[in-house]
Order: C-alpha cells, then sequence, then structure tokens
DNA sequence: CACCTTGTGTTTTTT
DNA sequence: ACACAAGGTG
C-alpha cells in the first residue's frame, strides 16, 4: 500500500470501516446504519483495490445514483491522483446500457436502441390497448404498465407470462398487451427502463460465453444501497460475481424504501447464505446525527416488527430537541417553514445550502415554491416535474430522437402533427396502412406516399415539411455538430411560433426560454464530449437515464426541495419535514399493508437521519388535496417519538405574514404537555387578552366572550389554526397559571 | 382537421 | 384541482 494512501486511512476511518476497505477477496457484507460512512468506505475500498494493482477496468461499482458514481470517481481521482475513466462506476441502468450498447447484439438488440422513460413506455401500452380494443377507461393502463414491469423485474417474459392466461380477467389483458408491447418495442427499436436490467440478463442467461467475458472484466464488484435490489438486480449480480466470488455489497435494511419496485431487502439478509464463506461487517457508529435526532430516528423505526435488531450509536453532541410546528393549513405551513428559514439566516448567519424541506408527494411542493418566491428566496427543486419532461423540451427532444431512430414511432406520434401540420388521425391511419401494404416502415411509408402523385390529402404539404426537417437534420448530423442539428430543428421547426399562439405571452417566453437552455445544454454536453459513441445516441440516453438529481448542486446559494425518497444518501445541517399527517405520511395507500406501513416507517426514519443538528416537523391542520379541504390527524409517526425529544414551536404569524411584518415566535413544550399540566378553565378566566390551552389546537389568546341563550360563546385566537369560536360547555380548554412566562419574543425585523 | 365543451376519473415514492 | 378522452361543431 502506498504511505499516502496508508496515511489517509490511518486518519479517517475507524477499526469496522478499515476492516471493509481491506477485506477485498472474497464475498463481504457491510450493515451500514444511517451516517455510518459507507460511501466513504466503498470509496476507500476501490482506492485500496486501485492500489494493490487491480486494472481500473477491472473493478464494476454500482450506486443509487449518477451523481454519487461521479462524485465518487473524483474523490477516488483525487485520492490517488489518477484518470478513473476506466472505472466501471454507476446505477445499475447505466452499467447495463453500457453492456447492451457493447453486446446487446448478440441478442437480437440493435447498437443504436432508444431508451424509453415511463411517459413513453406508457404512451406505447395506451396504443397497444387501443389496437387490442380495450377501454382505456375501464382498465388502467398505468396499472397494466405496473405489471408489466413487474414481471419483468421477477423474469417473467411475455411468454411465460401468457401460460397464466386464463386466470382472469385482468391477466389475460395483461398478458395480451404484454405481447403486443414487447412487438412494438422491438418494432421501435426501444428499451424501457426495465429492459436496461432484465434483457443484460437474458444475454448472460443465453450467451455464456459473453457472460463469461464479464466475470472476467469485473473481477471486483461493489454494490451500494444493496438493501434496495430488486430479483432482476439480484440475479445480475449472481450472474457477474458467480466465478470470482469478489462481491461486495453494503446497505441498511431500515433504509429499504423501494419495496414498490420490487426491491425486497431480504437479500441483504440471506447474502451470508447464498454466499458461502463470507464476512459480514456492521457500521454501528453514526457520524452525522445529533444524540437526539438519532434517538428520535430509532424511536420510529424500533417500531416496526421486520427488522434486524441493531444498536446504531454516536458520540455526538445531544443537540436541540426535535421541533414540531403545527400549522393551520399547507399555505401557512409553507410560510412557517420560510420564515423559519429566514430567521436561521439572518439570526445565525446560516446559508441556505443548510436546508432541504422534505415531502412524501412531489404535488406538495407548490406551497413551498410559492412561499420561498414570495419571499425572493432561491431554491432547487429536485425531482418533480424534471426539465426533460416538460412537454416543450421532450417535444424537442423527439425530433433528435427521429434523426436518430426513424423507427421509433412513440416520438414521430408526438411530433408528426406538433406543430401543427394537417396530419390528423385520418391520415396516421393511411401512412399505417401504406407501411403494412409495403412491408416497410412508418417513416418510410411516409416517403412512399410522398412519391405516389395520387397521394393529395390535405397532409401533403405538412409531411413533406416534416420529413424535410428530419432528413436535413439527418445530414447536418453527418456534417456539422450536434449543435447545428439543434438549431436548425429550433429555427425549421416552427415550434417556437407554436408556442407563442398556443400561450399567453408570460407562458410562451417561459417554454421558449427552456428551449433555449436545451440549446446550451446541448452545446456543453458537445463541448465536453470525449466518448467513442456517436455523440446523439450519447446524449439522448444520458438524458433519459439522468435525473435531476444527479445535476444537483451545492455552490449557489439555494434552499433544497425534495421528497423523502429523493433525499437519501445525501445530509444535511437543517432538515424539514412537512405534512406529518395520517393519509399523507404515512400515505392512505399504505395504510392498508403492514408491509408498506413500515417501509413508511422507514421512509420517516431515512428523512430523520438525513439531519445533522436539527429537525422541524410539520403538519397542517387543514389540507387542501385533489381539490377539496379536509380536516387532518397529525400523523402517528409523531406519537411515536417519545416525549423528552420533542417540543413544540409556537409561531405566529403577526398580519398576513409577509415579509418586513414583526413575527412573534414562542416556543414551549408541547401543547399536549401544557393542557395536560393545565387546570380548568373557569368562566371568569375568559377574559380578553388571556392565554389558554387548547387540548388540539394548543395556545389561544382569547379574544371576546359572549352569551348567547344562555350558553358562553368564547372567540379564541389560536396560534395553530386562528381564529374559532368555541362553546365554553365542551371546549376542552386549560389553562396555565404562568402562561405569560413562557412567551418570548424575538424581533425579526 | 382544428377547436371547443363536457364529462370522467384519478390521485406515492424512481431509474 | 387537474388531466385526459370523447363528442360535437365550424
Amino acid at each position: 500500500m502506498t504511505k499516502r494512501l496508508k496515511k489517509t486511512l490511518k486518519e479517517s476511518v475507524n477499526p469496522q470501516q478499515l476492516e471493509a476497505v481491506n477485506s477485498i477477496k472474497g464475498p463481504v457484507a457491510v450493515f451500514a446504519g444511517a451516517g455510518s460512512g459507507k460511501t466513504r468506505v466503498i470509496t476507500y475500498r476501490i482506492a485500496h483495490l486501485i492500489d494493490k494493482g487491480i486494472p481500473l477496468g477491472n473493478i464494476l461499482a454500482v450506486t443509487f445514483t449518477n451523481k454519487a458514481a461521479n462524485e465518487m470517481k473524483e474523490r477516488i481521482g483525487s485520492l490517488l491522483d489518477l484518470d478513473t475513466k476506466e472505472l466501471w462506476i454507476g446505477t445499475f441502468h447505466s452499467i447495463c446500457l453500457r453492456i447492451l450498447r457493447r453486446s446487446g447484439k448478440e441478442i437480437g438488440i440493435r447498437q443504436d436502441f432508444a431508451v424509453f422513460d415511463n411517459e413513453d413506455s406508457l404512451s406505447l401500452i395506451k396504443d397497444c390497448m387501443k389496437e387490442s380494443n380495450i377501454d382505456i377507461k375501464r382498465v388502467n393502463p398505468r396499472s397494466v404498465s405496473k405489471a408489466i414491469s413487474d414481471s419483468k423485474v421477477a423474469l417473467v417474459s411475455s411468454d411465460e407470462y401468457s401460460k397464466i392466461a386464463g386466470n382472469g380477467y385482468f391477466i389475460d389483458i395483461v398478458s395480451n398487451v404484454y405481447s403486443l408491447y414487447e412487438k412494438r418495442m422491438r418494432e421501435n427499436n426501444a428499451l424501457d427502463f426495465d429492459d436496461l436490467i432484465y434483457k443484460t440478463v437474458l444475454l448472460f442467461q443465453q450467451k455464456h460465453e459473453i457472460l463469461d467475458k464479464y466475470q472476467e472484466l469485473f473481477k471486483h464488484i461493489l454494490v451500494d444501497e444493496y438493501q434496495d435490489v430488486n430479483a432482476v438486480q439480484y440475479e445480475l449480480l449472481r450472474l457477474m460475481a458467480s466465478k470470482h466470488k469478489n462481491i461486495f455489497v453494503v446497505g441498511d435494511d431500515d433504509q429499504s424504501i423501494y419495496a414498490f419496485r420490487g426491491a425486497d431487502p431480504s437479500y441483504m439478509l440471506r447474502f451470508q447464505k447464498e454466499y458461502k464463506g463470507s464476512k459480514v461487517i456492521k457500521l454501528e457508529e453514526n457520524y452525522r446525527c445529533s444524540k437526539m435526532i438519532l434517538s428520535a430516528a430509532n424511536c420510529i423505526v424500533q417500531n416496526n416488527e421486520n427488522r434486524e435488531q441493531k444498536k446504531l450509536w454516536t458520540k455526538n453532541e445531544d443537540g436541540a430537541k426535535v421541533k414540531l410546528v403545527v400549522c393551520s393549513n399547507e399555505k401557512d405551513e409553507a410560510q412557517k417553514v420560510v420564515q423559519l428559514i429566514q430567521d436561521q439566516v439572518k439570526n445565525k448567519s446560516r446559508s441556505l445550502n443548510d436546508f432541504v424541506v422534505l415531502y412524501r408527494i412531489n404535488a406538495a411542493s407548490r406551497n413551498f415554491e410559492e412561499a420561498l418566491v414570495s419571499e425572493t428566496i432561491p431554491y432547487q427543486l429536485v425531482g418533480g416535474f424534471k426539465f426533460y419532461q416538460r412537454k416543450e423540451v421532450k417535444d424537442f427532444i423527439s425530433y433528435l430522437r427521429v434523426v436518430i431512430n426513424p423507427d421509433e414511432r412513440v416520438s414521430i406520434n408526438r411530433i408528426i402533427n406538433y406543430p401543427k401540420r394537417n396530419i390528423g388521425a385520418v391520415f396516421v391511419k393511411k401512412i399505417e396502412q401504406v407501411a403494412y401494404e409495403e412491408k416497410c416502415s412508418f417513416y418510410k411509408a411516409c416517403n412512399v406516399l410522398l412519391e405516389k402523385k395520387e397521394t393529395v390529402a390535405r397532409g401533403r404539404k405538412g409531411l413533406k415539411e416534416f420529413i424535410d426537417i428530419i432528413e436535413t437534420a439527418r445530414n447536418t448530423l453527418e456534417n456539422g455538430t450536434l449543435f447545428d442539428v439543434a438549431k436548425l430543428i429550433y429555427e425549421k421547426s416552427n415550434i417556437v411560433q407554436s408556442l407563442e399562439n398556443e400561450f399567453p405571452e408570460y407562458l410562451a417566453k417561459e417554454k421558449i426560454a427552456n428551449l433555449g437552455e436545451l440549446l446550451t445544454a446541448i452545446n456543453r454536453f458537445e463541448g465536453g464530449y470525449d466518448r467513442k459513441e456517436p455523440i446523439l445516441q450519447a446524449y439522448l440516453s444520458d438524458v433519459t437515464l439522468y435525473t435531476d438529481l444527479d445535476q444537483m448542486n451545492k455552490k449557489e446559494e439555494k434552499v433544497t426541495l425534495m421528497t423523502i425518497h429523493s433525499v437519501k444518501g445525501l445530509e444535511f445541517p437543517i432538515v424539514f419535514m412537512a405534512g406529518m399527517e395520517e393519509g399523507l405520511f404515512p400515505h392512505y395507500l399504505s395504510n392498508s399493508k403492514k408491509d408498506a406501513l413500515e417501509e413508511e416507517r422507514r421512509l420517516c426514519y431515512v428523512g430523520f437521519t438525513r439531519a445533522k443538528t436539527e429537525l422541524y416537523l410539520s403538519y397542517a391542520m387543514n389540507r387542501e388535496l385533489y381539490g377539496k379541504t379536509n380536516k387532518t390527524t397529525s400523523s402517528r409517526f409523531l406519537d411515536e417519538i417519545s416525549e423528552d425529544l420533542i417540543e413544540t414551536l409556537r409561531i405566529s404569524l403577526v398580519g398576513d405574514g409577509k415579509s418586513g411584518l414583526r413575527k412573534q415566535i414562542s416556543s414551549v413544550n408541547r401543547s399536549k404537555k401544557d393542557f395536560s399540566k393545565g387546570i380548568k378553565v373557569e368562566i371568569e378566566d375568559l377574559t380578553k387578552g388571556k392565554i389558554v390551552c387548547h387540548k388540539v389546537w394548543g395556545h389561544g389568546l382569547v379574544m371576546e366572550l359572549n352569551e348567547i341563550d344562555g350558553e358562553y360563546i368564547v372567540k379564541i385566537d389560536f396560534d395553530t389554526v386562528g381564529e374559532r369560536m368555541l362553546n365554553y360547555k365542551y371546549a376542552p380548554l386549560r389553562i396555565l397559571e404562568d402562561s405569560e412566562d413562557s412567551e418570548k419574543e424575538i424581533d425579526t425585523d
């Protein structure tokens, strides 16, 4: 081992981590709790392998995101001061893509196949269903898509699936659609996300000499987030590792949050049985979270029955209690969270990069965006509606896709009549008919139709325009740059004019700006391009496989917004988890099933353990969802946190909550606790200005008291829900003898 | 063929 | 609330 690496290792890893780094022969499983430094272990282990003289090209590392892969490459590069391009580091999907590009032809997959994202794939499934006369209203295409995806994960081909046909209405439909879908995918020269892994397994199963080649290539295999491996991924790893058995997996069964796409944490628990003589290492020291946060996280996850017992501990400080923020509705919640961020930035000179706001569903991002915009705080939204999924961007990309792959009907369908060229459904049918008669592709049929003098259909002119764009673009690609191609499409396609006509000015501007951004991105991609693969092909697979999580940057000052799923593997000094309500988190679709509920709990655990020093939880007492405002109940997860680890933070936004106004912030223990400490409220206590405590709504200011028909109606302004009228007879109110003392005011001007 | 209206259903998490 | 599909009209 080189001196330098040895020194670095000694300084930066503990004995268990060192053992994991040094055990380079044979199968090794590392059970690594949250924040126990597993990324560090993988990084140093690769560096160690290289240091031992293993060629870079013989090391395969599977990471959860492409960003993690790039970061790892960089760190190894700077650790050893060498070029890491030869390393095989990436997600399952990107590694399989590379393998199939190189060797897919062995099982009839063309080298230039397209990659379909979920939207493309769903659109093709709908077409298949329509073609099979299946009523899309009766059978949800998404559930069919899910069934097909599940089959591929379970390594069940369409032929095998059809054997179980006859066992029910839905199964028969899936069987039909699955076969047709596979046929159409071949015609489209396309693979979907599941195919990338599934077909690689098929390749290895069917072509032993190819498998042999890759087994020799990947002498050392490392897998991160092993608890989220599914059946097809497991099989892939098993095949590749079966010869040398140098497989190193790292995971944490408490952080398994992808069961919905087939992940099975039991592969982690079964590792020792599958790989005889394997070594097991446990990393139980957490270096990330404060004691308070770690304890709260443990409170949650220990309620799961299906888990390995373990004791994660930390030497870190106790830290502050977890803060609970109770809000009246989702807008109020967003305002309060933003307010708390602003206070910290102003009073504790925190960087905006220290904060992340987490939520269960993407749709919840909107209120936070609005609140941040109105306070002009810069933010980055990760996930959700991704740049490359925006309609105008995808339409533009579709042109590029057809240029490189004219067989791809899904993209042709998107753009043949966009912008409008008088090519409607009838004309498309006509082209399909010609394709059928001439036994040629749809694209070819377009040309045939243009040759024919007798086609005087209204769409003829439009069709000629369309074909011209594609053909000129293809010529440009051969003789010019990719950027030239993009510019040509930008100018000739009329998308810009179409957007201007279609949308009000401000929207059109935004969309056109997106296209401008796309052109810039293409130019930048081309500038830094140094691979052998044809550039357009590489660009297109990159944009479908790369998520914007991969582009997340920490350079600019920004608050980060994302789902709890997306935050896996990351850490932030201060974490906000919003929407801690029953039905939202745990999500109501997970309520009925025990396994699903345990997954929600793990998700909660993942969220908590992202926080280094402060954790804020919030919920709204009323939430608008799917057009209706509903009263909510706070999440059961809040009740699972032991009382001494959490306190309620009461924030009242004086005035309308806009900036520049004085805000009153006060912190007391959980209102529940105060309520139990309090004494019964007498009618004489209900004078204006008195502070009382309500069982559910916490503290409030008495506004007025009226006697109506012998009943006392009191109007109270609650910090949590605003003004409420309550009947004294029934209201669960109590009063604290020293209630005023717990108030403290912070001027935030 | 394009546009508009109406009605219907649907609502997690990601590569 | 929103998206999408279908149906009717110019």
